[in-house]
RNA sequence: GCUCAUAUAGCUCAGUCGGUAGAGCACUUCCUUGGUAAGGAAGAGGUCACCGGUUCAAGUCCGGUUAUGAGCUCCA
C-alpha cells in the first residue's frame, strides 16, 4: 500500500504498486497526457517506473528543466533507430545529451552525406509520429553482450563488456530498435515533437585519435516547436557576432593563405590591440612587474635543456640558417630564466616578476586554427614570478585578485575556472607536484571561487589553473593561467642565495592574464558584438559635416579632439547626413558629432550615439567632459550599451 | 593531423543540361548642398583558389594541392 507524497505536500495512498503514470492519471488525465517521467525520491525515473513502497514523487512534464534532458536523450535513440532502419549495416555506439541537444556516433562503411542527414531526419519524424511505446527491460550483462554481438553490434558489445559483470543492464526498446541505456526516456516516441539534425562530423571511437573515426550526427531538441525556433534564431544571431565576420565588416584584420594562422592587423584592429597592450602594461607596472623582451629565435639546445624539444618538437617552427638549428620560440619561460640567471640573485630580490609581451609561434595542427581564437602566431601577456616556496601562496592569491580586476575592467563576469593536475608524462618529483597542486587549490579556495578539477590535464612541468571565457556560440577558450613550476628553474640552473648564504633553487610561477592578446581580443569582439566600450573602440568619435559649408568647422573640432588624445575620424564627404549616420552606426563608432550651420553658428556639437540616441547639441567642453568620465569608468558602463 | 563541407568582383551571393560570367552593396565620375539609419545617374571592376585530367568545348565533370568552415584529436 504505497503512500506517494507530491511536491505540494499532499499524499495519496494506493492499494497496490502503481507506476508514475498511474499516479499522474489519478491526479488528472491532463497531467497524465503531459507526463514525460517522474522524479522519485530525487532520482529521475521512467513514467512506467513502478512505485512499490512509499515515495516522494514529482511528475516531470515538458515544463520542468529535467524534461529537456530526457527529451534529448530519447531523440538520440530516435536518431539511432532511424539510422538503423535506413542503413542496417551501420553500427551504433554512443549517443549522449549535450548542451542544447544530443549526438549519436555510428560506425558505417562510408561517411554520411548531407542528403543522408535529411533522409534520416525525415525518418525520425515518421517514427516519432508512429508513437511507439518506449519500454525498459533488464538483462544479465553477459546476455546483453551476446545479444548485441549476435546482431553485429560489436561496439555496443564492447561498451557493455566494460560494465561490471554483476551489474544488470537496462535496455530500452521502441519498435524494432533496442539500445543499451540507463534512461530514463519519454513514454512513447510521439512525445518528441521539436527536434532537428544540425550537422555531421567525424569523431574518434572512444575519443582517441589512434582509433578509427566514426560518423557523428548532431541534433537539437526542445520541449516544443516554439522553443526550437527560438533556439535556432538565437544561434543565428550569435553567429553574426563571430569575430571573423566583424573583422571584415569593421576592417580590423585579415588572414591569408600565405601565412595560415597568422594575423595581418589593419589600422583599426591594431588600435584595439595597442589599447589592450597599453592597459596591461600599466597594470604590470602598478603590480610590481618589470617588463623585458627576449629573442624570437633561440638555439635548439636551450629547448632541449628546458624539456620542450622532447615534447613539442613537432609543433615548433625551426630555421637552419647560420649552421645552428634555431627554433622560433613557442613560449617565453626559458628566455625569462636566462634573464633571471644573469648576475647573482639574493633572496632579497624575490619575488622577482619579469613580464613580456611574448611573441610566440606554434605550428598548431591545421584543423585547429580558428581566427584569432587559435592562431599560429600570438602574443602572450606573459610573466614569470621567481620566488621562494614560502612566497608561492601569496603570489598566487595576488595574481588571482589582479586577474579578476582586469576581467572586470573588460566587462567579463562569466569566468570558467579549472585546476589541471599532474599529467602521466611529466617532469619533477611527486613530492613537488603535491606541493604545487596544494598551493593552487588553496589559493582558489581562499579566494572563494567555484572551480572544477581536471585531473591529468596539467603542463608537463607543473599544475595549472585555467581561466576560460566563452565565445559567441558558447565555446570555451582558455585565456588566463597560473602555473606552479618546481622543475624548470633547476633544469635551467636558476639559483639565488638565501639568508644563510646557501644556494637555493627558486620556484617559478608562469602566469598570463589575457593569455594571448589575439585570442582575448577575439573574445572581446564577440562579447560586445563589435560595439567595443569607448576606451577600447578603435575610433571613438566621428565628426560628420552636413554640408560642404561645415567642412572647416568639422576639421577644427576633430583636430581639437585629437589634441586631447581621442581617436577621431572625420566624414566630410559630399553625402547626405542620413547616409553618414547609418554607416557610422553600423561601424559601431561610439559617438557621432553632427555639425551643421546651427552648430557652427553657436560653436556647439550635436551628439548622437551608435545605438541611435540623439543627445542633442551641447558645448564642445561638455561633450569631452562626458567622454573623459566614461573613459575613466571602463568595464561595461558605456552610456548607451 | 582526422572526417565532412566550401572556395565565383573589395563584401554578400546567383550562375539550370558542360557552350568564355551576373546581381546588390562598396568603388570612380557627374548631378544634388541635404538636419539624425541608404538622394540620383553613369562608369569601371573577374586567369571563377591553385595544379593536372576528361571533352570539340570546363566556373560547371574527375583527381590532387592549398586555404577556410563545422566537429574530433591536440593545445607548453
Amino acid at each position: 500500500m504505497p503512500v506517494i507524497t507530491l511536491p505540494d505536500g499532499s499524499r495519496r495512498q494506493f492499494a497496490e504498486p502503481v507506476s508514475v503514470m498511474d499516479v499522474a492519471q489519478a491526479i488528472g488525465p491532463g497531467l497524465a497526457k503531459a507526463t514525460l517521467a517522474g522524479e522519485v525520491d530525487g532520482e529521475l525515473r521512467d513514467a512506467s517506473h513502478l512505485l512499490e513502497a512509499d515515495a516522494a514523487l514529482k511528475i516531470i512534464t515538458d515544463k520542468d528543466v529535467q524534461a529537456l534532458e530526457i527529451i534529448r536523450h530519447s531523440c538520440a535513440h530516435l536518431l539511432a533507430q532511424a539510422v538503423k532502419r535506413l542503413f542496417p549495416e551501420a553500427q551504433v555506439t554512443i549517443g549522449p545529451v549535450i548542451e542544447d541537444g544530443f549526438y549519436y556516433d555510428f560506425a558505417y562503411a562510408r561517411p554520411f552525406t548531407p542528403e543522408d542527414l535529411a533522409a534520416i531526419e525525415a525518418e525520425m519524424h515518421k517514427l516519432a509520429a508512429a508513437g511507439d511505446a518506449v519500454t525498459r527491460t533488464l538483462m544479465e550483462r553477459n546476455d546483453a553482450v551476446r545479444f548485441f554481438r549476435d546482431q553485429g553490434e560489436e561496439y555496443k558489445a564492447q561498451i557493455i563488456e566494460a560494465i561490471p559483470a554483476e551489474e544488470p543492464i537496462s535496455l530500452y526498446g521502441q519498435g524494432d530498435f533496442i539500445d543499451l541505456c540507463r534512461g530514463p526516456h519519454v513514454p512513447s516516441t510521439d512525445r518528441l515533437k521539436a527536434f532537428t539534425l544540425t550537422r555531421l562530423a567525424g569523431a574518434y571511437w572512444r575519443g582517441d585519435s589512434r582509433n578509427e573515426m566514426l560518423q557523428r550526427i548532431y541534433g537539437t531538441a526542445w520541449a516544443n516547436k516554439k522553443q526550437l525556433r527560438q533556439y535556432l534564431q538565437r544561434l543565428e544571431e550569435a553567429e553574426k557576432r563571430d569575430h571573423r565576420k566583424l573583422a571584415r565588416k569593421q576592417d580590423l584584420f585579415h588572414f591569408q593563405e600565405e601565412a595560415p594562422g597568422m594575423v595581418f592587423w589593419h589600422p583599426k584592429g591594431w588600435a584595439i590591440y595597442r589599447q589592450v597592450e597599453d592597459y596591461i602594461r600599466q597594470k604590470m607596472r602598478e603590480h610590481g612587474y618589470q617588463e623585458i623582451n627576449t629573442p624570437l629565435l633561440v638555439d635548439q639546445s636551450l629547448w632541449e635543456k628546458s624539456g620542450h624539444w622532447d615534447k613539442f618538437q613537432a609543433d615548433m617552427f625551426t630555421t637552419g640558417s647560420e649552421r645552428k638549428n634555431f627554433a622560433i620560440k613557442p613560449m617565453n619561460c626559458p628566455g625569462h630564466v636566462q634573464v633571471f640567471n644573469r648576475g647573482l640573485k639574493s633572496y632579497r630580490d624575490l619575488p622577482l616578476r619579469l613580464a613580456e609581451f611574448g611573441s610566440c609561434h606554434r605550428n598548431e595542427a591545421s584543423g585547429t586554427l580558428h581566427g584569432l581564437l587559435r592562431a599560429r602566431h600570438f602574443t602572450q601577456d606573459d610573466a614569470h614570478i621567481f620566488c621562494t616556496e614560502g612566497q608561492v601562496q601569496e603570489e598566487v592569491a595576488r595574481f588571482i585578485k589582479l586577474l579578476f580586476a582586469v576581467y572586470a575592467d573588460f566587462g567579463f563576469a562569466d569566468v570558467i575556472i579549472k585546476l589541471a593536475t599532474r599529467p602521466p608524462a611529466r617532469v619533477g618529483s611527486d613530492a613537488d607536484w603535491d606541493k604545487a597542486e596544494k598551493a593552487l587549490e588553496l589559493a582558489l579556495n581562499t579566494n572563494d571561487l567555484d572551480w572544477d578539477l581536471q585531473p591529468g590535464e596539467g603542463a608537463f612541468y607543473g599544475p595549472k589553473i585555467e581561466f576560460s571565457l566563452r565565445d559567441c556560440i558558447g565555446r570555451v577558450w582558455q585565456c588566463g593561467t597560473m602555473q606552479v613550476d618546481f622543475s624548470m628553474p633547476a633544469r635551467l640552473q636558476a639559483h639565488y642565495v638565501d639568508e644563510n648564504s646557501n644556494k637555493q633553487t627558486p620556484v617559478m610561477l608562469h602566469r598570463a592574464i589575457l593569455g594571448s592578446l589575439e585570442r582575448f581580443i577575439g573574445i572581446l569582439l564577440e562579447e560586445y558584438a563589435g560595439a567595443l566600450p569607448l576606451w577600447l573602440a578603435p575610433v571613438q568619435v566621428v565628426v560628420a559635416s552636413i554640408t560642404e559649408k561645415q567642412v572647416g568647422y568639422a576639421a577644427e573640432v576633430a583636430a581639437r579632439l585629437q589634441a586631447q588624445h581621442l581617436r577621431v575620424e572625420t566624414d566630410l564627404r559630399n553625402e547626405t547626413i542620413g547616409l553618414k549616420i547609418r554607416e557610422h552606426a553600423m561601424q559601431r563608432i561610439p559617438y557621432q558629432l553632427i555639425l551643421g550651420a546651427r552648430e557652427q553658428a553657436d560653436n556647439s556639437v550635436a551628439v548622437r550615439t551608435r545605438s541611435g540616441q540623439d543627445l542633442g547639441a551641447m558645448p564642445y567642453d561638455a561633450f569631452t567632459e562626458c567622454l573623459q568620465q566614461e573613459l575613466a569608468r571602463r568595464g561595461r558602463t558605456s552610456l548607451e550599451d
